[in-house]
DNA sequence: GGCGCTTCTGAATCAGAGG
DNA sequence: CCCTCTGATTCAGAAGCGC
């Protein structure tokens, strides 16, 4: 791993040639994300600052909190700053971003509903909406409100008309015991072994992330060999974590502690094998078998005769793998998908499941000769 | 219950000078509240149109299709349209609402990031934003997202400046078995018995929220005798749980078939019959551990291998928390549960059981780690 | 009545390749 | 870009039905 250090004079000299991986930028996420290539990261993660008094780029002019609390106009200044801010990142996070690439970001309530309405008013495309429960959240000391025992994030596309975004569905049920993932995700905070610490005990980063919480970020929206952006890299979780899961990173920090925390933490981690990181592939992702192939490879002939679920109702098979069904007067013709659904009077169905052979030990549907072809054509 | 007809030239002639209780008043709720007296209401709760951009028809599995919420009153030509919108009754609301009262609004991720900004911006004090966790959510049927699985409420008072809202801490820390009531809640959707129907079993209306929702958030933020507004009464969730716990409330709806429902709904309701509701309580709803959190907290890493009971057979655990096995030509995939009973020839298997890790004190089935974590989940 | 099986439904921004 | 066609995709709970 490298850093590339941005001292005054010695930055980049304009947008790199090519995107560098496995590295921490020091210095601002804005400038820095300018010298990227556009259209090179598949995955942005950002934790952006939560609250902007304690931010250098967004101190107030005066420095003062503003006596007169309820006045509108100085509630909106303040808030204006943020916003600001946060479209200036968002923008330029953008350019860098691969059009079917994918960005999240996180963040409590006084910084969340900002983060989402400028996603939408830049024309980001909100996928879904996490809520990372907290197993262990710091309990509410003064009794006047409900525990604070919730993070949002947000999971978006660059745009609405992107549609292959990249989510590992299949691989995220496997991991959820079979279960479809759900918007809320049940995670202990940052503790113990996993929080760093100083030489005299204290946490390097007031708000570091849990590994556990990247880790399905990452496994749900990028595939191995694929780069991440974190431009709030902090103490770099983001990048232990893709480099665990096989992933490359790009880190943007401005602290030297961090920086230093983070290179020293990554280095220390071991990626895991390549067999280990691949994941359930779901049917959308295995070579697409048409059944003319079936007739092709001899597995059905011409003539011969498919069945529904029950046995009641059959099709002939044609030469040119269409289906022809007859029955009182009635006739329907097509593919298997159109001829499935004209008898069952339904707008669409999946022929594949429908249909059945007779074989010896009853009706089975044709899907399973798929299945066999795969083999074939693996072996 | 007396319902107030807003008819042409026949509404209030200005602002009421007092206030109206257990009313439901007819027609657009900013005409509405502005003839309502200033600083009169204890509490708001507002369930507003969600501004839902939905493309065609959605399809079920089954072919069934997807009841879609296409309500005229839902829809809004862009977002300046939906902003202006709730702009407009925000403040409408906050001028109605006593300097020391309380606001909810509920929203999805179409529109609450939107609702949260513009509270923000007029100066409101967000004081929670509460998570709504979905016991039955509708799952997601095409396999691109995660299951969208909760809804987001926001609890706000008028200014920062108000320190004496209601919150009924030790009432709700009892009412969750002597814990701290958190910002995430775990409720079942409106369902069964509850879920009002027309003469034809059709929903009356299609958003109804759930009666326990109201409960929980009239029990935190109210006093018993007070009085609680509801601009977007519905079928009047609002009124019937106020009711129930001895509050006052008004609502405003726009439609007639909603108000004659919300009538005789109330009408029924018996102040007495205290809280036959059932909610799910935080402690008893024990996290679900499926295997992807071992991975998630370094219990199990990927690559390792998990043994039958006999420590024959072995499968390699990869990154998704999936296994993969393979012998002799024979090769399976997927979860622990699908792995386990497929190795064995089985329709279904137990994989928490059935696998096991090599340790130095021999064959343990991974169902042990299930406790590690769940130990770690509650300190 | 009880049990088991089937059917139905819920605030949803829900496909992707090929021609 | 538009149009056509293939064929992938669901969880919890209530209600209804049949034995």
């Amino acid at each position: 791993m490298r850093t590339a250090s941005k001292r005054p004079g010695a930055g980049f000299a304009s947008v790199l040639p090519s995107l560098p991986r496995d590295v921490i930028l020091k210095g601002d996420c804005i400038p820095m994300m300018e010298k990227l290539p556009a259209k090179s990261v598949d995955l942005i993660f950002a934790d952006p600052p939560y609250n902007l008094q304690l931010q250098g780029d967004l101190h107030r002019p005066d420095q003062s909190r503003v006596d007169a609390v309820d006045d509108a106009w100085d509630q909106f200044s303040d808030f204006a700053a943020y916003d600001a801010f946060t479209r200036a990142w968002l923008l330029s996070a953008r350019r860098v971003l691969k059009p079917d690439g994918g960005l999240w970001v996180i963040g409590s309530y006084h910084n969340i509903f900002r983060l989402g309405t400028i996603l939408q008013d830049l024309g980001f495309w909100i996928l879904n909406d996490i809520v990372w429960r907290k197993t262990n959240p710091m309990p509410n000391f003064r009794g006047r409100r409900f525990a604070n025992a919730h993070e949002t994030l947000i999971w978006a596309a660059p745009s609405p008309k992107a549609k292959r975004y990249t989510f590992n569905y299949d691989a995220l049920k496997a991991f959820n015991d079979d279960l479809q993932m759900r918007s809320d995700w049940t995670l202990p905070i940052c503790t113990g072994e996993e929080r760093l610490k100083d030489d005299t005990g204290r946490k390097v980063h007031p708000t570091q992330k849990p590994e556990s919480l990247l880790y399905r970020v990452l496994l749900s929206t990028t595939k191995p060999g694929e780069t991440v952006l974190d431009p709030f890299f902090g103490t770099g979780t983001t990048g232990a974590v893709a480099k665990k899961l096989g992933r490359h990173f790009i880190g943007i920090e401005r602290e030297q502690s961090y920086i230093d925390a983070a290179e020293a933490r990554i280095e220390a981690v071991r990626p895991a094998d390549a067999p280990a990181l691949s994941v359930v592939q779901g049917k959308r992702a295995q070579p697409r078998i048409p059944f003319g192939t079936l007739l092709e490879a001899g597995l059905v002939k011409p003539g011969e005769r498919l069945y529904d679920p029950k046995g009641r109702l059959s099709a002939l098979v044609r030469a040119d793998a269409s289906l022809i069904y007859e029955k009182d007067g009635r006739r329907h013709e097509g593919s298997i998908h159109r001829v499935g659904a004209a008898v069952q009077g339904l707008e669409a169905c999946n022929g594949w499941v429908f249909w059945h052979m007779r074989t010896k030990e009853g009706l089975k549907p044709i899907d399973c000769l798929r299945d066999t072809v795969r083999g074939a054509l693996a072996a």
